[in-house]
DNA sequence: CTCATAAAAATGAATGTTCATTCTCTTTTT
DNA sequence: AAAAAGAGAATGAACATTCATTTTTATGAG
């Protein structure tokens, strides 16, 4: 008489939200059909409704494992024995090691925020968390003298977080952006923020 | 036997755009419905249907809409006698004096892009147009002295446009977001990057 | 001025399709 | 053999669009 096995359930919902994600970026929240995830995923409709039961916890349960992973990323950031090191192959993780897909859900998901109260408070939540890690990341930098020691560290931290956006829209609009030498202008701009004056001054973009 | 007015004909459409973009914005493209669009119209779906042969099509025609606007905006920035100030202006415009729906318009039209090939090219149009006018108001600003005469200008072209699409995203996302002290940031950054080194750093930033 | 008239504007019910979800049944697993 | 996994047809609501019909409006003949 067997059982429930958990973590092969747990398995099959990532596969499902996998395939789901696969649809709504090709389609969008609304625009993709249970028909189509089924297709995706390989599935039958009665069989994936025994792991999710509306498209609407489909498309929170994608926000929250989103969510958890870019939280992932930023969570262990202060730690980091140089931050700048760490700092860099974060954004460099983010911006351009994830494939292009990973944007154009991030701004699905943003234009959704506004409509979905539950997604809505996610959102809340996971910026809390990125700005407060950012924030805390810095203060560690100043202390440690990897900045100037009167850096103003708000304007920094803004910055970053009001880019990263930036970087993420312009990836996901457009398949021909190339964001690694933004990603080089964005740290220029952060150490001419945090850096002694006497520091060389914003580097050169190299634009294709 | 009367004719067709033309005038009122343009008007109607742009009173039929105005609806369906609260609509839009309330609901999504894909999330509002022809029914949705009629009521915030107060208008049947037969004559609605007499404006605009589609859903489709309206979506296009909105899109459209919003990037002439914004294109407008941009078109004259480079006559202006004193460039650093029609720049503020300018931003100030679509960052704080246009209501938060305009950017959260602007996500929902930008996460369209890559499904719809129509919208895509009106978008690739659009961000080549500002991209440029942009590069030539800086250009102008140097030949007149209003930069550092060696000042390189197309990290700077690149820092605008990523800011004002972050700034975008953010206050879309975030009903609390207040973008007057981010306007300040990216002007207090700019100058930083195009004015001599002798000319003060980058300002306070007034985080509420 | 007025009224007949035809174009244009507008209506709202009808249509056919698509969609999310459910239900019944079969297959697999232990 | 019983519980879980899975399939796929069925259901009812919602949707974009169309159609038959009525109402409004501008015009020019009387």
């Amino acid at each position: 008489m067997p059982r429930i096995d958990t973590a092969q359930r747990v398995d099959r919902k990532a596969a499902i939200l996998d395939a789901a994600e696969r649809c709504f970026v090709r389609s969008g929240f609304h625009g993709a059909s249970m028909s189509d995830i089924c297709g995706e995923a390989g599935m039958s409709p009665g069989n994936l409704y025994r792991y999710f039961p509306s498209k609407e916890a489909m498309i929170e349960g994608l926000c929250e494992r989103d969510f958890a992973e870019v939280g992932e990323g930023f969570s262990t950031l202060a730690l980091a024995p140089d931050i700048w090191t760490a700092f860099e192959a974060l954004a460099r993780f983010h911006m351009i090691e994830e494939p292009r897909e990973s944007c154009q859900l991030w701004v699905e998901i943003m234009s959704e925020v506004a409509r979905n109260p539950q997604i809505g408070t996610l959102r809340k939540k996971i910026d809390q968390f990125i700005e407060g890690k950012i924030r805390f990341a810095l203060e560690m930098a100043r202390d440690r003298g990897q900045t100037a020691p009167d850096a103003d560290l708000e304007p920094a931290v803004q910055f970053l977080i009001t880019y990263a956006d930036g970087l993420m829209l312009r990836r996901a609009r457009d398949e021909n952006f190339d964001p690694r030498p933004h990603v080089d202008l964005m740290f220029s701009i952060l150490r001419s923020m945090l850096l002694p004056p006497s520091t060389p001054a914003i580097a050169r973009l190299n634009t294709p």
